[in-house]
DNA sequence: CAGCGCTATGACATCGTTCCCACATCGTAG
DNA sequence: CTACGATGTGGGAACGATGTCATAGCGCTG
């Protein structure tokens, strides 16, 4: 290449406009593209640009327009796939966009939740998308007056946009499917009872069965830890009772594959002793045998809309707080079957 | 809370020193703890802040001090669990030394690696990691001299530091463990040779074989594509020949799965026809049956030393280019037995 | 040829922060 | 009593980019 990196110092436009033997504000408007430039001095000044090896400054040009942009991306948990699948979604959607991300994980914590949010205040983010873990994100980010589009789960429904999937529609898809072939004691493992997640797949659980004239036995909802350890430690102890369940719907991948263990621990075959569902689908689960029939959310087109939904914003394209749902897909494998007694 | 939200514009350090009753050079000592402040000033001061909501401009600050606490990490996939596990471990260790995480994902080209860089360059990172895929990153950054990690594969060597782990040992023990079990035609699959950590996974490959005093066959080493389905169809025509290999050691897990999918479509069954090891592990290695043996390579420590590296040479506790090894394990499941002839 | 509109350019202020100085006060050593 | 170091504070100049505004040349119309 011919840049001239023997200049200890990054070049500046000041540079670039003397090199090109132009003002400051001509070689601005020559590489922005805005307002009037005579077309040679616009490539004059490119050229000059790029032989100095110049890259715009973008701390000073966010000081100066008092914008920047990056966009804040908050998870809970990068090592879950969901969560990475994701951000990937958000990655893409941002840098298509010309946007950039910043990334953070608040490991689910309440506190890390809010000292992200002053990280993304102090960058001066254009806006933020983010799986929340309380209403606090919300009310800071909306203190600071920086746009937020809530994934995944809602916690401040009435006064941000929100991109999540029919938990609800879903969960009780499921169910149905469980009790059309006949199981009636059918368990419900959720993680966190306080997310909406959480508490709208429980009530399409309950829906199913209402709708089908059962009563919702509330020692069959059990809400375990969040991690597989624990998830597998309360599947044992449900599946070793006199009434045991006949199915157990697990409500993410970390639940099923706790129950999935305490399974196979027990020697419980599935699907002959026992139907399993997960919400959440999981690479694992087309290849254990026999599969685990899962209700799959694309989380890489959740992160993808949260980003587009939140750009729309900031375009002004699109003012009040708006809701995208997207859709989730039932993938039958083996791991149901018709009720049997055991 | 007691912040005055009814201010439409943020608060600037000017109307914190105000409200406190100083000057602007005087909130600055304050907040940052640097010079002489009276104690009585400082609290108020910093009272000022609170009751006001402050937040520092980071764009501000950056411009000011001609450096940022920003960090850029690079990766190929944020889909695939190697890579978010490195980023979740970049993440962690980015924010417990006070840093924030720019995350690109490149999707493996080249060109995007380029922009990445340049993206990286205007937001003034204070460093890089990244899992490169040429020399370009080392060389556009070190053209702007940001300081750069080099992680899982090298690509300059001589220049920067890198992370990664004993590819070649590990590679030579895992053949050495299929040849102590009589195995003699061993396939290799290979994702990309002009990387490092291909080569010398190969190279580690070669090393047993020789030193068992057996030739290497060439065409048993089958570099397939990236994604999964290449390498299910690779290992199926590997698996269908006349001198089918009694082991294959796929040297990654999206590589290890195709070949498993193969032998699963084959009806070949692991292990008693066919052993199967991979190099880094996956979730589903310890779910299907029988488990897959594999190196795992604790991908968060990779990420988190990457950055603990760059930000020791960015505070100057460390000058030369310098490469840290991460310890592999290998983990025996069932997938591996003794020879058999098929 | 006066007047207008359009193109084209440069001077200069500005964004919010830091930090180098100059300056002020006070206590104390010489 | 003076000189000096230690402590404390404020003024003002940067950092690099953008954008407003003033200015000027030019072609055209009436």
């Amino acid at each position: 290449m011919n840049t001239h990196s023997n200049t200890l110092r990054r070049a500046t436009i000041k540079e670039v406009a003397e090199a090109a033997g132009v003002s400051r504000s001509t070689a601005s408007r020559a590489l922005s593209g805005t307002g009037y430039v005579a077309e040679n001095v616009r490539s004059r000044v490119r050229q000059a640009a790029k032989e100095l090896g110049y890259v715009v400054d973008a701390t000073a040009r966010s000081l100066k327009q008092q914008s920047s942009r990056l966009i804040g991306v908050l998870v809970s948990d990068l090592r879950n796939a969901f969560y990475s699948a994701f951000a990937a979604g958000a990655a893409h959607a941002c840098r298509s966009e010309g946007y950039t991300m910043v990334l953070l994980d608040d490991r689910g914590h309440g506190d890390e939740e809010t000292s992200a949010a002053e990280t993304f205040v102090a960058l001066r983010v254009a806006g933020v998308v983010g799986t929340p873990v309380s209403a606090t994100l919300s009310e800071y980010l909306g203190r600071h007056r920086i746009p937020l589009v809530e994934a995944d789960r809602r916690f401040s429904e009435a006064s941000v946009s929100a991109v999540v999937v029919d938990n609800r529609a879903a969960a009780r898809a499921t169910t149905e499917h469980l009790l059309a072939l006949g199981h009636r004691r059918i368990a419900l493992l959720l993680d966190e009872t306080a997310w909406t997640t959480g508490r709208e797949r429980a009530a399409g659980y309950a829906d199913a069965l209402r709708a089908a004239g059962h009563d919702v036995d509330p020692t069959l909802t059990v809400p375990t830890g969040w991690d597989v350890d624990a998830a597998s430690a309360a599947s044992r102890t449900l599946l070793q009772r006199d009434d045991a369940p006949t199915a157990v719907f697990a409500a993410n991948n970390l639940l099923a594959e706790g129950a999935w263990r305490a399974a196979a621990d027990l020697g419980i075959s599935i699907p002959d002793q026992l139907s399993l569902v997960a919400f959440d689908d999981a690479p694992w689960m087309s290849m254990v045998k026999p599969g685990i029939t899962a209700v799959s959310q694309d989380a890489e087109a959740v992160g993808a809309a949260a980003v587009a939904s939140l750009i729309a914003e900031l375009r002004g394209t699109q003012r009040a707080p708006r809701t995208v749902t997207i859709p989730t897909r039932m993938i039958h494998r083996g791991s149901t079957a018709i009720a049997t007694r055991r």
